[in-house]
DNA sequence: ATGGTAGAGTGTCTA
């Protein structure tokens, strides 16, 4: 079975190249991550014809998850037990779905980017993920927790640390929150299979940073200890990032035996 | 320090 993550930025914008995509790697389970599109506006008929179902919650033009899938799509939740929202009235969000597919209990996150240290935002991201770590601690079998972590894990997932020394995505709460999963036995499962300095997965669309291969590593799968043991290989669709039209996140596939 | 680009949808907000 073939997993993948991607952040579309835009699936109606993007179809084309989410419809290509799932063709040209023969993906069984794609995670989508800011579908900026509510469930009426998805674009299905394309999809439905290549064989997939679809999975989605979307209330704003800012985030919105979707699960692709031809292996069956079961038990859909949207959301995590007290997963927080944000906002003074609380906007609703829509930042994580999760279903089984293919007897796999995949999430896919879009983890609030945090904007600056200094912002609500910011601490509402730690607490986003305080209690996604919370919920992930209830689940058992085949898990997969991917998607946007809007998190760099280690300064060598960043083009430029110092750029970086006032910013979200690497400050110590936010890689301990990202560690705690770790420790309590969630596997990031696509670094071994994509070695090598300077492998990002998101390049901003400023600037050609992606032409400069100036980009963050930011999007990656955690497994379960019984789905780590499954996965075979995983690579990111760099290639997708290239050319005109492209969202500003490569997909990251996993393979599972 | 600032601004650069892209997508939602018409006002800016978000990233």
């Amino acid at each position: 079975m073939r997993i993948a993550t991607w952040n579309v930025n835009s699936i109606r914008s993007r179809i084309d190249r989410v419809e290509a995509f799932l063709q040209r790697h023969d993906i069984d389970v794609l995670a989508v991550q800011e579908t900026k599109a509510r469930e009426d506006q998805l674009p299905l008929m394309g999809l439905q014809v290549l064989g997939y179902d679809v999975a989605a919650a979307g209330y704003n033009q800012w985030n919105g998850v979707a699960i692709i899938s031809r292996v069956g799509i079961e038990d859909v939740q949207v959301g995590f037990p007290e997963m927080p929202v944000f906002g003074d009235p609380p906007v609703a969000e829509a930042r994580a779905i999760g279903a089984t597919c293919g007897g796999v209990r995949i999430w896919s996150l879009y983890v609030p980017n945090g904007r600056t240290p200094e912002d609500p935002h910011y601490l509402y991201k730690l607490d986003w993920l305080a209690k996604l770590r919370t919920a992930a601690q209830s689940f058992s079998g085949d898990v997969a927790l991917v998607g946007d972590w809007n998190i760099a894990p280690t300064d060598a997932d960043v083009f430029d640390i110092a750029q970086f020394a006032k910013s979200t995505h690497v400050t110590p709460p936010e890689r301990a929150a990202f560690q705690a999963l770790l420790e309590d036995g969630y596997v990031e499962v696509t670094r071994p299979h994509t070695p090598g300095p300077e492998v990002y997965t998101y390049w901003d669309y400023y600037r050609q940073r992606f032409e400069r291969n100036r980009g963050l590593r930011i999007d990656f799968v955690l497994g379960s200890p019984s789905l780590a043991s499954r996965v075979t290989g995983a690579f990111i669709d760099r290639d997708e990032r290239a050319g005109q039209g492209a969202s500003d996140h490569a997909p990251v596939v996993v393979d599972l035996r």
